[in-house]
DNA sequence: CAAAAAAGAGCATTAAAAAGCACTTTTTCT
DNA sequence: AGAAAAAGTGCTTTTTAATGCTCTTTTTTG
């Protein structure tokens, strides 16, 4: 999963929730500017921010060996 | 997947790959100072460092929605 | 056991993530 | 259309990830 998808995920997800920016940074602790550098493409994010965000979205990270496909 | 348990499975992987920690650093292209400090719990890698890693072991990063469980 | 290889750690530098603030643009809703 | 809410941007500071170099410790191997 490349970083454009990993953030579509992220913002889908909280659309699902209908929860804002704003919301979300005060539910998981990150700030909202990363919140907002992140969600529009403008950053690459460390591990804890994605998983902070995950976390509190009902959501998780996960490294994968990848599948092999015939 | 918390940050410990990913660097477990990156460190399993490249042992079950059989490559050392410069080898990986040239086919990733990550430093190999960043290599020795993620496995050794000692840094919160960004999402662009774990990619490389990822990539070149044949492994993937994802991010989805928890499973419910009963 | 001794030598060699690999892994880990200290120190310093550079680059960039995270953060807050204020402002603009876009979207949503009445 | 106009107001309100949400999202995005510029600027700045602080913190820290990434990196290289050197050295020590641990592991592997002959």
């Amino acid at each position: 999963m490349h970083l454009e998808e990993l953030i579509n995920v992220l913002k889908k997800r909280r659309e699902v929730l209908a929860i804002t920016q704003e919301h979300l940074a005060e539910l998981s602790g990150v700030g909202l500017r990363t919140i907002k550098a992140l969600e529009s493409g403008k950053s690459n994010p460390t591990f804890e921010t994605l998983s902070k965000l995950a976390d509190v979205m009902g959501m998780e990270l996960k490294l994968e060996v990848k599948i092999l496909r015939a």
